[in-house]
DNA sequence: ACTGTCCGTTCGAAACGCGTGAACGGTTGG
DNA sequence: CCAACCGTTCACGCGTTTCGAACGGACAGT
């Protein structure tokens, strides 16, 4: 599944390359990515040339960052999703009313795209502090709440796929790498409504996530609440109460379905 | 300054194009981008794997859509705009008490992006009838009243620059093509302090912009209010109204930048 | 002023890989 | 059951990308 049985087109590999360089070092010249890329000079030349005239990217002075030419197509694909404009006031309702952090995503590929997402108390916050999370953010399924809660509606053939197809990476030492561990932990979820991330993305966050199904049974997204942990109390009762939270959202988000 | 003076990448070119032609779709088959980009099926095959494989264009049966993955890099270009935050909040708050459809724009390499749009009363909609803007739109910077106003805080010779990279051209017959007419608006706007666009980039919409500067008098972006011309009215006083709602509201924001 | 070093840019030459078109297998509908 | 559509595969030849070396400009140290 996961090969490029059709040729790939090298070149436009490169190019995508360079575009993700450029974001994750949120803005780079073009000899940093030459290097970074193992790539000539006259080769990296060329690429980010073209892709400012596209207007994928931006130059400022020596530099280069992402353009604003990727916004339009980001909108699209996120409009495109039925559910993305209710879902969001959702997301905003559900983040002001606990005062935690709040995101709707969906799964695409076999990733989990974060659609919306919003703080509930940003003045609590040191300005310097923000948040690692953003709309647009790629998550994998296994290791954070929503993206296990979609899991846990898919059918396993599915979920199969798509561990196959991305594997389970840890990204802190809670994160589970065992398929079959995670398979239990899929059925606890079916039988609780519910799914929680205790720092299992990310060292110090935690996150209580259920999703959103569809009359006929589509699972169509998740919902998740998450927070710092020395703000999200590990008790049982505590989460309860957030899964209960979610669970009340989301059931009425699903009446409007008809 | 239009040149492509560096060799341009070909192959990155028609990558791009293939995902211009599916956004433009709105979702497309390979045989018809095949048609419309004439080129070879094969051709398209390749490239359209390898954008799926890399998570920018997805498959759903024979239809290949825009993908998620394009949110990540738009939001990062949002973002990294330091106005962005601030100015979506002045652009709600300008569509609610104006019941009407409000935006906040930047230029960037000579065209005007949106970065934030919301309309005021959606209710007043059909459901069927939804607005053709959005945030990540692209326009002209002398056909869109947040352009106007943007060019007429330029220098002349950036003016000159734009215009001459992008030109002038006509999407209603109302649209200004004559550079000099134009330039004799640009001063109308200063003395003004705002501009207007009466059906000149779509018939029927009429819209008032207005610019933001910085304390050392750099441009950062503008505001507009605009609706369907039965909803906006044409004559000087309901105009002036709208133009003197913007101003309040941006002299409020170019207060915080001190 | 001169040198060293960084940046991006240009250019010719060489090989690699992209583009092609024809043929294939699968599915749908007449 | 054939026709028409879809996407897929493959070998071949040309076009494009890639490279490295040389260039010019900006800047800092001496």
């Amino acid at each position: 599944m996961t090969d490029d049985r059709p040729r790939p087109v090298k070149t436009t590999q490169t190019s995508l390359a360079l575009v993700r360089a450029v974001r994750d070092s949120d803005g780079a010249t073009l000899s940093e990515l030459a290097d970074r890329l193992e790539l000539a000079k006259s080769t990296v030349h060329n690429h980010l040339h073209t892709l400012i005239d596209e207007g994928f990217l931006v130059r400022d002075g020596d530099t280069v960052h992402v353009g604003l030419e990727f916004l339009s197509f980001g909108e699209h694909a996120r409009e495109r999703n039925p559910l993305y404009a209710t879902a969001r006031r959702h997301v905003y309702t559900l983040a002001k009313t606990t005062g935690h952090e709040a995101d709707f995503i969906v799964e695409e590929n076999g990733r989990a795209y974060s659609l919306e997402y919003a703080i509930g108390e940003p003045s609590r916050r040191g300005l310097s502090e923000s948040s690692p999370f953003r709309a647009g953010n790629r998550f994998y399924m296994h290791n954070c709440a929503s993206g296990k809660a979609l899991l846990a509606s898919l059918s396993e053939s599915r979920v199969r796929e798509i561990l196959g197809r991305w594997g389970l990476p840890a990204t802190t030492d809670h994160t589970v790498t065992d398929e079959s561990d995670l398979f239990d932990e899929l059925e606890a979820i079916r039988r609780r409504g519910y799914a929680v991330n205790d720092e299992e993305l990310l060292a110090g966050y935690r996150s209580v996530g259920a999703a959103v199904t569809s009359p006929d049974g589509e699972v169509l997204g998740a919902f998740s609440i998450g927070g710092p942990t020395y703000r999200m109390a590990t008790d049982e009762s505590a989460i309860e109460e957030i899964a209960r939270l979610l669970e009340t959202e989301i059931s009425s988000l699903e009446a409007t379905l008809f």
